[in-house]
DNA sequence: GTATTATTTTAGGGCATCCTAAAATTTTAT
DNA sequence: ATAAAATTTTAGGATGCCCTAAAATAATAC
């Protein structure tokens, strides 16, 4: 219960959180992507994290997140996304550079810090990129979330999420002036590549890949 | 000059920075004692450490920083000390217990959140301790400082350090409601135990030990 | 100035995490 | 349904930092 968990464990739970959180149930090469090492030192950590009843793993048969596990991951996650705001609301980073420092500071263990931090900022309810943020309880609030992918034409929607954090695809927001909170509609879908025309506010219309459409979450605005 | 240490390694670098400001040239030992290790460790770090040029090391002969170590240390008691202005004035800790999650975030690796840190907190020159904050350059304001037991009888002054962040002391301070800016004057000292009666503004005078007033620095107030 | 004591260093080994290479198992293709 | 391919696991070894015990050196006491 008081498990005290080293960082690298920590970075292995919360990798196969986020893999579940993806649907497909996680495999070893999977987790090994992800958190940068090969498929055999996964396998070690697995064995360990069985042992501890954080996982539930049998040998070839793959492996989910005990309950036990689970609520570990939600409080690194929480984490995460708390201090992905403070960095973005309180000091003014960009939405695309806080990753890499919330890496690092969602492994400070203090459940004090934690909650005061969380009144600070006024109870946030989902982070800079769009991401839902848990309470102290684990509890994750939803919005309902539409991959623009699957909007319906001239029907003006505000971004909400993204697919995810890499580099790559925030650099490429950052060029086209889009973020959490930017208004747009379709205009049109091109069926030879599924590429989209939007238009974002005010602005003239451009087509993004079908890549980069995918990326994006949105809601309809209740007008 | 693009270091980049482990925790570690930066624990033992601090370590020997605060006992080179205490003035003695540090010893295996005394840094053992404060990275809570052996002193068979602390020879093997040195060795490494001076492999890397952060340390003039020669065997039984003692060491030292090098400038290069000395930047570094300073980095990382910047970091520490604007952490603790962060808790204390923003999160709302208390002063006394601030010092365990600030020896986390010290360790963060972000020269751009440090220096966003340092603009959001308005440059702050103290720690909540009383103690200097570097800036980025490595510079530290210096008060004139006086230890309680050198203040002359019936001049009022004010309380800007404390000597230690022990708990033991923080806990004591706080029951006796003395901290940095409280304003007090001795009354008397006695000889037989070396203790000093001292009154707290608009507060019935009191007798603290010897070792309580070496503990608390003061400055005078420009009346 | 030598003997005793204290400090520092070396020697040798432990644990966590990583690695490569090989073996075991499962999945895929025909 | 079996052969080939892919995945996972085991085996064995490396590195960083820790430890105890013993050896080397320095400091202190008489």
């Amino acid at each position: 219960m008081v498990s005290n968990l080293t960082v690298t464990e920590e970075n292995y739970i919360k990798a196969i959180y986020h893999l579940q959180q993806k649907g497909d149930t996680p495999t070893t090469n999977q987790v090994a992507e992800i958190v940068q090492t090969r498929a055999a030192s996964v396998t070690e950590m697995l064995k360990k994290l069985n042992a501890k009843k954080l996982l539930n793993y049998e040998k070839y048969q793959g492996f989910t997140l005990s309950n036990e596990g689970r609520k570990i991951a939600l409080g690194i996650v929480r984490k995460h996304r708390l201090w992905e705001f403070f960095l973005v609301e309180k000091l003014q980073f960009g939405w695309d550079e806080v990753h890499e420092v919330a890496e690092e500071l969602e492994h400070i263990k203090s459940n004090k810090l934690v909650d005061k931090l969380d009144s600070f900022l006024n109870h946030p309810k989902f982070d800079p990129h769009g991401d839902p943020i848990p309470d102290s309880n684990g509890k994750i609030s939803h919005q309902p979330q539409i991959n623009l992918v699957n909007l319906a034409l001239n029907i003006t929607a505000e971004v909400v999420a993204v697919g995810s954090q890499s580099t790559a695809l925030l650099e490429l927001l950052k060029h086209k002036k889009i973020g959490i909170g930017t208004e747009l509609l379709i205009k049109n879908k091109f069926a030879f590549d599924n590429s989209v025309e939007i238009q974002v506010k005010e602005q003239p219309p451009f087509t993004i890949s079908h890549q980069l459409a995918q990326a994006l979450y949105v809601k309809l605005i209740s007008a």
